[in-house]
DNA sequence: TCAACAATTCAAGGATTATTGAAATATGGA
DNA sequence: TCCATATTTCAATAATCCTTGAATTGTTGA
């Protein structure tokens, strides 16, 4: 993640509809869900949720593909680690004051991510 | 860390001088910087950095403190170690995916969290 | 092919955010 | 008090972002 990513990721994330959006992305999993269930949920218009899903995407924050009638959107785990590293690392240089909070966070899922056996469904 | 506050953060990270800014702020530590040094640093005018420095301050990523006839910033640890707890846990939900890298980043300053002997100077 | 569905694109507007330079405020020393 | 320094505030403009509804594109099944 250079930081070019990064500014247009935390500028997709200042956004209430769009932190919903990927919110409900990761929660979904990586089956995602479609621009319609999106729209719904997030109770906001189609041409609403398409803006925001372009401007997700053009973060590289999720991704898409066609389904049938459907486009399905999920969730970029990558780029979303990619950012909490960035934040860590290159933006807070690693200081230990910023980086124990998420260890404490890190720890409970360290299992999880060793094993990749507890994956939310 | 809520919502609220997420947002206003990850707005204020969104800006490239601002995220400068906060960068040099977490290198020069808890002395903190002078407004005019932080401008003469980032390359910009003083009223402009006033003005990003007010947008930081606003979202909590900023201490401010006057001394004699400057006015010294510095880095809320707190603040920056909480965005990088709500990113990991309420928006991405703890997914072992997204948390993994964390953990390897968390892993190389987990000494420095517990003794805090190991500070950047 | 045609109708219906799913989603995007487009254009217009309103709202927020960024930049600039001039004026104002606060502090410390002569 | 007066001046110089450090910084902020203000007003105006420019730029970007958000919302809305209408028009368009792509897909499927009758």
């Amino acid at each position: 993640m250079d930081q070019r990513q990064a500014l247009a990721s935390f500028g997709a994330l200042s956004q209430e509809t769009r932190l919903q959006i990927i919110r409900m992305l990761v929660v979904a999993g990586p089956d995602g869900m479609s621009a319609g269930a999106i729209a719904e949920n997030a109770e906001v218009s189609p041409s609403n949720v398409s803006f925001h899903l372009k401007e997700l995407e053009r973060a590289g924050l999720i991704n898409q593909q066609r389904e049938s009638r459907s486009i399905i959107y999920s969730a970029a785990y990558d780029a979303l680690g990619g950012l909490v590293r960035f934040l860590m690392e290159d933006c807070c240089a690693g200081h230990p004051e910023i980086c124990a909070p998420a260890v404490a966070v890190a720890a409970c899922c360290a299992d999880g991510a060793t094993s990749m056996s507890k994956k939310a469904n």
